[in-house]
DNA sequence: ACAAATTTCGGTCTGGAGACGGAGTTTGAA
DNA sequence: TTCAAACTCCGTCTCCAGACCGAAATTTGT
């Protein structure tokens, strides 16, 4: 049976060394290289064409979901292993619309990794259980966060609570009237199920919608 | 010269391996063992007596604070090198506490991390530059963080804030009067310098005060 | 033991927050 | 074209939030 090829893309060196020494170990495995960020993953890809990839997704020069989906968009067949240490909404669901086709945690023992490269090569997924209540709660509609429902406009009013305004300041912000304003906020207060724009500038925090994020 | 007894603490197994793959090819350190929790790190030390622990710090048995403070304080010449993904205060300042000796981030490279090996053996510390960023802020007494000339009872107020609850909510936790909570938050809004109640739980959301974390 | 800080509570007052109802305009989908 | 949703704004009303003032009881530190 032919070898599996497989690349890793991290941007911590000592993760990288610490899948490469197991991995140099598998019979069944043949190691092509690594990467310490997206943009070098896209090309070293492109040389390479590996079977699977190992891929980070926080890294600085260009990050773990666009690398996925260019190389992808040239290598489809490429199976890409998301392995990271994070298993929120912000991560888990733009790596699969990316084109990830599993997703293991920095948790997992090298014994779940290898098996996991393997699953890849044959076409099976596997999930980190932690990801997949994510993947599971995310397919009940009734259950999905509240602020989905939100319009556009009641979005950016939701952002501007986050940062502690009052209706004036919002008003100047957005270019609108206080009347308008107290209008939006009722709706979200009512929309997001909770009592006062306090609650609400907390639910923003918390889920993190904000201006910019890192 | 004596080789250095270096010892590894990680819940993550692949980091682990990725360690000790290059510390076994340093002639100068002798590679003890490895510890995956804060609790098995407190036995491990028992018995290998290392001159170096690196110390990871969110662990599910027992974290990385504790298991420092508990190794010190029979092992008090043990230099613990923490070797962590994070750097926010939350993490820096109980770290130091517990009596770490250096502080590194995973982002190192090997080099980093054997260089402050040698370093911590011969008693110097290895400070990573982000984490040096925040220590040498907090010893400018009027720009650290303002919620600490908060009172217990202020403290605790803010954490209710902090949970969008409103002043009749807060006194019913806290089996006061409204007019002590109004006190209260009067008191926790001049003194974060902050315009209303929104704004105080923002501040207590994004610096972690809450009752119980992660 | 004494001074200082903390915690507690009272009264009063102003302003903003939010609910509720109504209404005009625009945009996009059926 | 028609209709629903989204965005805009108005008026009114109630109530909580917060400022400001004072003050007593308790705890803490020296």
């Amino acid at each position: 049976m032919q070898k599996v090829k497989v690349m890793i893309v991290d941007d911590h060196e000592m993760v990288r060394l610490g899948i490469k020494s197991y991995l140099l170990t598998e019979d069944g495995i043949e190691f092509l290289g690594e990467a310490k960020s997206g943009n070098e993953a896209v090309q070293l890809a492109k040389i390479y064409k590996p079977d699977v990839i190992l891929m980070d997704l926080l890294m600085d020069d260009g990050n773990g979901f666009d690398a996925t989906e260019k190389i992808l968009s040239f290598h489809g067949s490429c199976k890409i292993i998301i392995l990271t240490s994070y298993y929120d909404d912000e991560k888990v669901f733009p790596a699969i619309e990316a084109g990830a086709h599993s997703y293991l945690l920095k948790t997992a023992s090298a014994e779940e990794v290898t098996s996991a490269i393997y699953k890849a090569a044959k076409g099976e997924a596997v999930i980190a259980s932690k990801v997949a209540d994510k993947m599971m709660t995310r397919f009940r509609p009734q259950e999905r966060k509240p602020h989905e429902d939100l319009t556009t406009r009641e979005f950016e009013v939701l952002t501007c609570l986050g940062e502690g305004m009052t209706n004036q300041e919002i008003s100047e912000v957005l270019y609108i009237g206080i009347k308008t304003v107290k209008t939006h906020v009722s709706n979200i207060l009512s929309k997001l199920g909770v009592a006062d724009r306090t609650q609400a500038a907390i639910y923003a925090n918390r889920n993190g919608i904000l201006y910019k994020k890192e």
